[in-house]
DNA sequence: CTGAAAGCGCTAACAC
DNA sequence: GTGTTAGCGCTTTCAG
């Protein structure tokens, strides 16, 4: 590999016979006061030695990073996971408009018992921080409650913190997904949901709930399972379901992929779907609307969810805003894996 | 948000009553000819003030970002796809391990006109780079021919380029694969692969011609068709596939995805997988154990090969290398998506 | 054993 | 119009 000497500010100076001042008035474009021959040789200049401004030294001067990070728990391979893909690709584009940089950041014990999320402000790492994924069990956030790091929780929230966040309405994704199945008949329903200790999915249960109880349905904690969020859970849980409640005629899962799961598992136990059991999804992934049979989901915004969080969080920066609490509409997609129950007996 | 004053190594200097140099030494562990108390003294003020040396000096300073950055081509949601995901968990992993941040990018033609990847260099951003997604048209990658950056190819390669890379052994997935159909005792087979402008796409095709042809069985054009790598494309392939040649009884698809939408096109067109045709898939993605039926697909070990892609890298940087070129094996997985041909006519 | 001072590459107040 | 100079926060010779 050649190596090639970095051609700094200094150099260009002197080739061009300027100041240090004067090129770099030329270069962030505050050269009104400049000749404008000057400006042609410092130009010149620039394009003769390859000249271009270190970022590092230009944030150390700026005291800005211009980047910002986001924070993923550490799941199984985490970003292979089309749900926090979609939201990271929302992100990326949306901080590319700004001039930021994105950084990767995954959130395991160890990370967290060491603070490394707010090492990455404290040592002028980054600007801001878009947290991906949380629970209520990631009581550690209370560390941005009283600081002037700027952070925001995408598409989820803690009940007990007041911290930023841009989420969809989940309580609504329920009751429409409750509504829609009580409309087709259904009187013994199932839920499969995420995981007890997250807020979306404690509100997307109450919205179905009170779905369900407005039309004079109970949702007993029989007919209630956890899948964990992934296909294989999803299985599980459906198979637990309706060996305990063989009666169960439609199930709501709390994502796609368990939805995607619940199919699978089904199908093992004989259960044709949506013949002998509809079920719907939440969460409108790509994959949805190529399964067998074609996924009636909730459709969440996750790609405008993730624009918006970005934005936000610049807001936050730039000290537009003091804080942020957003809540995005969710609507209904019918697809084929929903239909009226049997008449059964 | 309160506002806490940012505090330097002089701010430590001051309080612990000692010089910039012997704070700095204290705290680089060059502090063996430093004395005990002094280095308690400042340990001491460094608690006290809560004192992290700020990343950006030091990468100023050591003329070292500390950052590698991947670089994604634009596709629909690039991150929301599980073979990107699964790569670039693997290269986050080992860059942690390293103490090395990574960045996102995103390569558009309006990026790769500007040659941001190479600005990312120049501007002394990032220390190397790990390009996904690649195809026989980046051609802009001969950019990295004969200069200074480091940068490896991850799963890909250019057949002219001599650039650093590290990939899976496509060959030998399309021989495994057409072995495997053959011995099936499938006589009219078909194939879906990615995209034509994909090495490794040509090189799978290749391993299966070659396996095939072992058997005495050739792969006309007309059993040959573009799957995109997408779902959709898979499925429109599928179609187009059978309507030209009926009797196809098996088919190599270039990816799981592909598999999948072909799959589901099958099912669309009454037949029966794999009573009516077999279906092969290729890199063994965690879903492809939950699709119906499970997916008979070769395993291609991205999680390994992300990790060695920036393993390498590390070396390419510290000069420990001068280049790379490295092939992982592959394996078949058996599942119930293959089954010998119906005994016809 | 410790400190003064130079320098990494850049920006911006302040002169001239 | 243009140049001098002082930092941004850190590391590292080189003297003492």
């Amino acid at each position: 590999m050649a190596k090639r000497k970095t051609v700094s500010i200094k150099d260009v100076a002197r080739e061009s016979q300027a100041s240090l001042t004067t090129v770099s008035l030329v270069l962030n474009k505050r050269d009104r006061r400049i000749s404008v021959e000057t400006r042609q040789r410092i130009l010149d200049a620039v394009d003769r030695l390859g000249y271009r401004p270190s970022r590092l030294a230009q944030s150390l001067q700026a005291q800005k990073a211009g980047l910002i990070a986001i924070l993923v728990p550490q799941l199984r391979h985490a970003f292979a996971d089309a749900y926090f893909g979609e939201i990271i690709s929302a992100i990326q584009e949306t901080a590319r408009q700004s001039d930021y940089k994105v950084l990767l950041e995954v959130a395991d014990a160890e990370y967290i018992k060491a603070q490394e999320y707010l090492e990455l402000f404290r040592r002028h790492f980054i600007d801001g921080l878009l947290c991906l994924g949380i629970t209520n069990r990631d009581t550690y956030l209370a560390d941005f409650l009283n600081c002037e790091f700027p952070a925001v929780l995408v598409n989820n929230y803690l009940p007990d913190l007041k911290l930023n966040h841009v989420v969809c309405d989940y309580r609504e994704a329920g009751r429409q997904a409750g509504a829609h199945l009580c409309s087709l008949g259904h009187r013994t329903i199932g839920l499969i949901h995420g995981a007890a200790e997250v807020q979306t999915s404690t509100d997307l249960r109450a919205g179905f709930e009170s779905a369900l109880s407005e039309a004079g349905i109970s949702l007993p904690a029989r007919q209630v399972e956890d899948g964990l969020y992934t296909e294989e859970g999803g299985a599980a849980a459906v198979a637990r379901l309706i060996n305990r409640e063989p009666g169960i005629s439609a199930i709501l899962a709390g994502n796609d992929k368990m939805a995607i799961g619940a199919i699978s598992g089904l199908k093992t136990a004989g259960r044709k779907v949506p013949e002998d059991v509809s079920v719907i999804g939440c969460d409108d992934m790509h994959q949805a609307e190529f399964c067998d049979p074609p996924l009636t989901t909730v459709h969440t915004p996750l790609f405008e969810l993730g624009q918006q969080a970005c934005k936000r969080l610049f807001d936050l920066i730039d000290g537009n805003i003091e804080s942020v609490s957003e809540t995005h509409p969710v609507r209904l997609t019918l697809r084929k894996s929903c239909a009226p129950p049997r008449k059964s007996h």
